[in-house]
DNA sequence: TATTGTTATACTCTATAACTATA
DNA sequence: TATAGTTATAGAGTATAACAATA
């Protein structure tokens, strides 16, 4: 434990919100560096950190998703989606397909080259986070994995 | 921890980008959000967060600090404080001061009102940071900031 | 009338490149 | 020539609001 920390954590109740404060800062600060780190990296591949995001949630999906249900995974508003989509089809990567059953429904499908494109991005992925979390052993991870959860869950309550 | 984590851990040595790469996915995840409390509870203030950051970061500095430390201490080009502080001038919380020394330099000091609202943005922030993360006892908020620090050493050597 | 997705629009944050003033 | 900051520009990411098509 860090110095702050400590002194934080024994001094007058008021220094609880300092420390989470920072807290909150630290989070902000490391996922600005990977978010750029996974810019670089994935930039020569054509494709952004959204579009990857969206790209592996797709993959992730038993049945090709809707457009809501992307919106629901990935925590945006609809219209967002709508921009991500058509970057993975202007990309080849993935296309819109109409629902049978209700043609209100957009869904989508990855394309051949889409299923290509997710394992060049998994090396890219993984080479930018273990970058940034060389310094922990692994132990150490599963301990941040399992403090992250913890926040995860708490404000997603349903099941994600 | 969880049952995938520890799966991950216990699986083949392939799975170690797996879990660092899941690591990732949840960070972004954690800072979206953190990202979204913060820039609503900071609205009615008619600030945004980086303005925020960029306030408490002159705030912290012994002396009116130039553009280009501003941009050093943030991490971001120097264009990028440029539009920040004029975001600051606009709203009259801070100044530009000419260097007498040097007169390429330009220094950024804060208004009174600029004070004032530190402390209302003190308040906004801890209440976006500590929804988040009220699912930690205070001993695990420890441990987090403890595990961030380790990495946000790694990746700014010269000493943050 | 409610739902699904889109068009239209706007804003935050950040980057690169070219330029100006100063040293 | 090197440095500090700016103007100009671009693009990623995301939001709200109004609307069309469908149910």
């Amino acid at each position: 434990m860090d110095a702050r920390t400590a002194a934080a954590l024994t001094a007058a109740p008021d220094e609880a919100g300092a420390i989470t404060a920072r807290l909150a800062d630290q989070l902000l600060g490391v996922s600005r560096r990977l978010g750029r780190a996974q810019r670089r990296l994935m930039e020569p591949l054509g494709i952004t950190p959204a579009q990857a995001r969206l790209l592996r949630t797709i993959s992730h999906c038993e049945e090709p998703p809707r457009m809501a249900d992307l919106a629901q995974r990935l925590e945006v508003v609809p219209r967002a989606v709508t921009t991500l989509v058509d970057g993975l089809e202007e990309r080849g990567l993935a296309r819109r397909v109409p629902d049978p059953d209700n043609r209100r429904v957009v869904r989508v499908e990855l394309c051949e080259e889409g299923r290509a494109a997710l394992s060049a991005l998994r090396t890219a992925r993984r080479e930018a986070a273990a970058d940034l979390l060389a310094p922990l052993d692994t132990e150490q991870r599963a301990q941040l994995s399992e403090l992250l959860d913890a926040l995860h869950g708490a404000c997603t309550p349903s099941g994600a």
